[in-house]
DNA sequence: CCTCGCGTTATCCAAATCGTTTAACAGTCT
DNA sequence: AGACTGTTAAACGATTTGGATAACGCGAGG
């Protein structure tokens, strides 16, 4: 009889040295998922990224498709909490927008590997990524963006920004988040200072973000004074 | 012996009827790369995507190593090279960025497969992408976005738009227009427009890009104005 | 102390699948 | 008829996966 995975059995939290394993596969498996694919990858990669044995891998998770799952599932769902939580709320649009950005861009810093898996669903259709992501948002769980498409909203109201269309908006601002990551190899052929110094490249480009978008949204008032006293 | 790529002996153009096989091939192979990777393809599944038997692959393209290798190298100079001719060169600052954004969005619509087998590239390392766009750049021939860059270098010496970082500006408009298309499945659960009507969705986000870049873009003379006739 | 259970490794195995090769077949051209 | 080309069916060897087995180390508990 094989043992069903452990975890459920670990709970207990025992004594032992197990140096934390599960979550070592779960580690190498992400890599090599993200980097190969769902079908690309070979277990014994993983095995050797995780430094067990093949075997091993079937002893915690059954078969291939059943790790897959269990390292997206997880890391889905860790990537999405923790992305919501470290991005602070803040009053004013301007606040809200910086700090999203910078939020948003160092924490996908902290975990390319999930954002590359994620894309690499999309490369291939997305199913298992759209089934995980419709579950997250009908379970109600913070979704990362609507928070800031709130206040964005409210300050369209307001009339503190530009009439724009909010959901362009924000995938525009998600997209120069984010793209530079997936598109690394590209970017470095442009961009020699994602080469030398890529924190450095990364300051810049969320300095750069935010100036373009706040300059984008401002509201052309000075227009409006300019024709009034004209 | 195993005859060699049987296109270098067909230019006499015989008056056979072989319906193209080599180009079906290459669709079809483009087409399974994109979405399974250089390692997750299977060499049957672009056999069956194409309509032929598994052995013909070899016949034309001796390994699979040769193949990938052709249609990224084919693909890709193919790709650049109708890009750039497809992005016409306008005379001011603001109609070249609606060309480029309409030209790069409608070209991406229409190559939509050889956008997410880069961007496969890009995630598995880049190595053989970087390989053919360095080729590419050192053979002079003409880059998408460089001629953007020159025009917007050119009105921010002439005061036409904001002091900007021209990198990261390019960059951004770059990301604003490709990463939909290779996050679509995610981009589908937030807008439903995508869903719907694509076509529309993205007549709706060129003038979006546009409207937000040339915003974000235009210097803040009302301003200066303002202060003159104060 | 011994024994048991668990995590782990080494090893092996059957089945499936993959990339590749070979032989043969059906046309067309000479 | 003979040669050549595009194509297919079949087969070969290597790899991958899923699974099983036995054994080892080691802490926990009797």
């Amino acid at each position: 009889m094989v043992p069903q995975a452990p975890a459920a059995t670990r709970p207990p939290d025992t004594e032992t040295r197990p140096p934390d394993t599960e979550q070592r596969i779960f580690d190498a498996a992400l890599t090599v998922f993200a980097r190969k694919g769902r079908d690309g990858a070979r277990l014994q990669e993983i095995a050797d990224h995780a430094g067990i044995n093949r075997a091993l891998l079937h002893y915690y998770f059954r078969t291939k498709e059943q790790l897959y799952e269990a390292v997206f599932e997880h890391g889905c769902r860790q990537f999405m909490a923790g992305l919501s939580q470290s991005l602070r709320a803040e009053e004013g649009v301007e606040d809200s927008l910086r700090a999203f950005v910078y939020g948003y861009i160092d924490y996908i810093y902290e975990h390319q590997d999930m954002a590359r898996l994620m894309l690499n669903e999309c490369l291939c259709g997305g199913g298992v990524l759209e089934r995980h992501l419709t579950a997250a948002i009908e379970a109600r769980e913070e979704v990362p963006g609507l928070l800031l498409e709130d206040r964005l909203r409210a300050a369209l109201g307001a009339g503190e920004i530009r009439e724009v269309d909010l959901r362009h908006t924000l995938l525009t601002i998600v997209s120069a988040c984010l793209f530079p990551f997936v598109a690394l190899p590209t970017v470095r052929l442009f961009h020699s200072r994602a080469v030398e110094d890529f924190d450095r490249f990364l300051e810049e480009r969320k300095a750069h973000i935010v100036d373009l978008l706040l300059a984008g949204l401002r509201p052309a008032e000075e227009v409006v004074r300019t024709e009034a006293l004209a």
